[in-house]
Parts: structure tokens; C-alpha cells; sequence
DNA sequence: GTCATGAGTTCCTTCTATCG
DNA sequence: CGATAGAAGGAACTCATGAC
């Protein structure tokens, strides 16, 4: 594999005016000549690996804040809009949008802004048309985004890491009296401290709901369908609303959420996360994690947690300082429709549409329980690692049929070698690449089309480089 | 196989011009 | 006058080639 320069001129000038210093006061901290710096800043000299590494000490930068994920979802849109016959031009190269993204992204964001208000026009215009007024709806402004889209936003601009409520739970987690089990010690925790009981109810008294809370009583209401995983990340959850209200509300009120329903919705994500970052306390679980790298069975046996759980923990992982390997996961039923989707690494997923075809997640529901690994292939060349596996849902009496529910887990092809699923993976003509979370009707519009691995004989080999610099743009 | 050589490349500096 | 942009060039390094 031939070695790829990063070109982050465009970032690394907005990094700066961040920091509010000129280019010869940072090239003075980097050790540079100010006119190399300007080099650099216009993609004119690569950043070498020196002066990431002087950045990353002068101004304690996470250097993920030079990385395209920004510009790479912006272009990713701006791919989308672009393929509208209305341009009648051919479809500019990923290469082209992507460096229009980065060097000018308020132009860039314009001229989505610009193509949404036109779908709009179009859309009120022409009642007829079904598919544009589909499309409409699902383009809804800055302003008027839909609360569940800010909400993913705010997760994917913090690399759904949230220290704050990590480490809370973690403190709380060394403070539990422990028992044999942590159901016994939340439920004593929360009997104690804040006097609620709690109640495992019969499927005739509980029918409809599988949680319910008594704030007047006191009382924490779960079903008998609950699996014990379950019910431990119910009680999470209540003590996060009990114990984290300041907290929540705090980084609630930060994000500036349009609507009421989006600062409701971010509450109970960050509940969400409190429960698992309870039932897996940050440091003993990516110790566990490494050690174990990355088995989630194994995994989840020893947290005694679910598949998915584990593999929704996977995805935050990005204390600074221990960070795990950034994964994404996304998690479907069976008729394509995406429920859950999270990044730890600025994976930007298509905003249309459901999943490709010839992804292999959909054979998982063929095999239930096993997991299934693909490597894939984005429009853009970044490759990934997938595992996909049908999870366990709650089931409801007969004759009612359990949802059938899969998830993916996915992280960079480079990291490929940490991760226990990569281990002699053989990469041949049958395994396609395939781009993820594009549906077929945009494949055909993005003219995206599959490609297959070239045949090898040698277990995959893994770039030191790729793996450390690939959250960078090259060219 | 080892060494010398030269062309090409990379990383960086210096100097100067331009702009607001 | 400070900030930025651009041209030119030097030092160090890489790599292909050929002589021994």
C-alpha cells in the first residue's frame, strides 16, 4: 500500500482561527517558518507527522478535530444533492466534492440550504409529486430538523463519548456495595439513597409497557419479560434521572436544541448512556475489552450485559488519553429499517434510504446468533471491518411474534488487527464491497457501483500508517 | 553483495510582494 | 505595519543504476 500524504490546510487554518493566533505566532510554536505554515495551510506541503506531533503537543489538540468528518458528511450530502438531474452536469468525483467541502463548507452548506428550500418549492408546487414531497419532508432546514436528527448530531459531534456522565458512573460504580450481582446492588442503592422499591410485575398486570415508574409511590415497575440485562439498565436509568438531573439538564441547555421534544429526547439518551456506562464502568471495560480484543460474547458474559449492549459500549469508548477502538454500529430489523445508529469516529451514514442489499447484515437474520464477518468498502475507498449478528428481543405471550432485530458493529479496516473478528481474514473475489447504509435506488443514482476485492492469498496486512492517520484527508 | 554517484523528492528557510 | 502569499533555493534523504 502506497503511502498517502494528509492535505488538512483548510482545517488546520480554521483550527487556528479557532485559537485565535496568526500564522507566525503558531509557526513559532510549531517550529516552522510562518511561510511554510501558509504552505501548508493552502494544501500546498503535506502535514508531516512532525508537526501533527507538535500540534498535538503545543495545543493539547485532540487531532480528530483535523479530521474530514465534518467535510466527509458534508460531502456526502453535497454527493447526494449533486446527483439531482436538475444540475444536468455529470456528477463531479468524490475528490472534487470532497475538496469543495473542505475548503469552503459555509459555500457548501449553502448550496444544500439553497437545494433543500427549492425540493421545498417544488415539492408545495407539484402535489403530484409523491417522491419529492416524500424527499421534502425528510429535508427539513437547520432550524427545523427533526428532534431525533439534533439529537444524533450532538452524540456524533462528541464521538458519543460523554466524560462528565462516564466518569459519575464509574464514581458511583466503586462506591455500590457489591454483591454476587449488580441487579441486587442497584436495587439496594436505590432502595437506600433515594427509597424506591422496585417491582417485578406479571405479563396481566404489565401488558402494554415493559417499564413503568411511580414517581408518587416511589416505585419502579418492570416486566417479567425483562431480561436481567434489561431490568439492571432500567434501574440505570432511573438513578441517572435521579441522581444526574443537573448534570443532564446542564449539557442539555449547552447544546441549544431547537425544540422542547430534542432536549427531552437528549435527556433520555443521556440516561441511556449513564445505564450502560453503569453496568460497564469505563476503565475495567476497556481493559476488558482490549485484553479480550473486542470479543463481544465474551464480553458480554463478563459484564453480564446483552450483545447489543456491549456492542453500544463499543461505540463510546473515546476517553482521552484510553481511547478503544472506534466503532460504529448501526441496528436494523428485517424489512431494512435503521433503529439505532451510533459513531464513535465520525462514520457518516447515508441520510437517505435504508441499507444496501449486499450487505451482509441481512443474512444474520438467516442465522440467528451467529456473527457474520464482511469486510466493505464506502463510495469514498475507506474500507471498514463489519460484524453483524441478530439480537435477542423481548418476547411477547403467544402467539405474538418476537421482533426480529440485527446489529452491525464496524470499525476502519486499520484497526483490523486489535479486533479479535479480523483474525486471518481472507479477502477474495466473493467478498463484495459494498458501500453501507445507501439504498439501491441511490447506489444507482450515485452511479456508485460494487466492487470486489482483488483475489489474495496472504492474510490481510494491516498500514502503521493508515491505522494512525486514516481520520485524515489524503490525496 | 557492496559501494559510489547522480537524479529526484521532501522538508524547510529566506526573501520579497501584496493587502488591508 | 502586521499578516499572508508566493518564488526560489538549500539541506537531507531516497532510490535507481552501474562499476567493482
Amino acid at each position: 500500500m502506497g503511502e498517502r500524504k494528509i492535505f488538512a490546510g483548510p482545517r488546520l487554518k480554521r483550527t487556528r482561527q479557532k485559537l485565535n493566533i496568526t500564522q507566525a505566532q503558531m509557526a513559532r510554536d510549531l517550529g516552522i517558518s510562518p511561510s511554510y505554515l501558509n504552505l501548508v495551510e493552502s494544501n500546498q506541503r503535506p502535514l508531516t507527522a512532525q508537526v501533527l506531533l507538535k500540534l498535538a503537543e503545543t495545543y493539547d489538540l485532540d487531532l480528530r478535530e483535523l479530521s474530514g468528518d465534518r467535510e466527509e458528511r458534508l460531502a456526502s450530502e453535497l454527493k447526494e444533492v449533486l446527483s439531482d438531474p436538475v444540475f444536468r452536469t455529470p456528477i463531479p468525483s468524490s475528490g472534487e466534492i470532497l475538496e469543495v467541502a473542505s475548503s469552503s463548507p459555509k459555500v457548501s452548506t449553502a448550496l444544500l440550504h439553497l437545494y433543500k428550500t427549492y425540493q421545498r418549492e417544488i415539492g408545495h408546487n407539484d402535489p403530484l409529486n409523491e417522491s419529492l414531497s416524500e424527499r421534502n419532508r425528510r429535508l427539513p432546514d437547520e432550524k427545523n430538523r427533526f428532534p431525533i436528527e439534533e439529537v444524533r448530531d450532538y452524540f456524533h459531534a462528541r464521538h458519543n463519548f460523554i466524560e462528565e456522565l462516564d466518569q459519575h458512573a464509574e464514581n458511583l460504580y466503586d462506591t455500590l456495595n457489591q454483591t454476587d450481582n449488580l441487579f441486587t446492588s442497584l436495587r439496594n442503592h436505590l432502595s437506600e439513597k433515594h427509597g424506591i422499591r422496585i417491582s417485578v410485575l406479571p405479563i396481566h398486570a404489565m401488558p402494554d409497557t415493559q417499564r413503568r415508574y411511580d414517581h408518587h409511590n416511589k416505585r419502579l415497575f418492570l416486566s417479567e419479560l425483562l431480561p436481567l440485562p434489561s431490568r439492571i439498565f432500567q434501574i440505570g436509568v432511573l438513578i441517572a434521572q435521579q441522581e444526574q438531573k443537573d448534570v443532564m439538564s446542564r449539557l442539555t441547555k449547552e447544546a441549544g436544541f431547537n425544540t422542547e421534544d430534542a432536549q427531552q429526547l437528549c435527556q433520555i439518551g443521556l440516561a441511556n448512556y449513564f445505564a450502560g456506562a453503569l453496568m460497564m464502568p469505563y476503565s475495567a471495560f476497556i481493559e476488558s475489552a482490549r485484553s479480550l480484543r473486542y470479543d463481544i460474547s465474551i464480553l458480554s458474559g463478563r459484564f453480564g450485559t446483552s450483545i447489543e449492549q456491549v456492542a453500544h459500549r463499543l461505540t463510546t469508548l473515546q476517553r482521552k488519553n484510553n481511547r478503544g477502538v472506534p466503532f460504529f454500529l448501526l441496528r436494523l430489523d428485517n424489512a431494512g429499517n435503521i433503529s439505532k445508529r451510533f459513531s464513535a469516529d465520525g462514520f457518516h451514514f447515508a441520510k437517505f434510504g435504508g441499507t444496501c442489499p449486499k450487505w451482509r447484515v441481512h443474512d444474520a437474520f438467516a442465522t440467528p446468533g451467529q456473527i457474520i464477518v464482511q469486510p466493505v468498502q464506502m463510495p469514498d475507498g475507506t474500507s471498514y471491518l463489519t460484524l453483524s449478528r441478530t439480537v435477542e428481543t423481548v418476547s411477547g405471550p403467544h402467539p405474538e411474534t418476537p421482533r426480529k432485530l440485527a446489529i452491525s458493529l464496524g470499525c476502519e479496516i486499520g484497526y483490523a488487527d486489535q479486533v479479535v473478528y479480523g483474525d486471518g481474514l481472507q479477502l477474495d473475489t466473493s467478498s463484495i464491497l459494498t458501500p453501507i447504509g445507501v439504498t439501491c435506488r441511490m447506489c444507482e443514482r450515485h452511479n456508485c457501483t460494487s466492487r470486489a476485492f482483488p483475489p489474495m492469498t496472504q492474510p490481510l496486512k494491516i498500514d502503521a500508517n493508515l491505522k494512525k492517520l486514516s481520520a485524515f484527508e489524503f490525496r
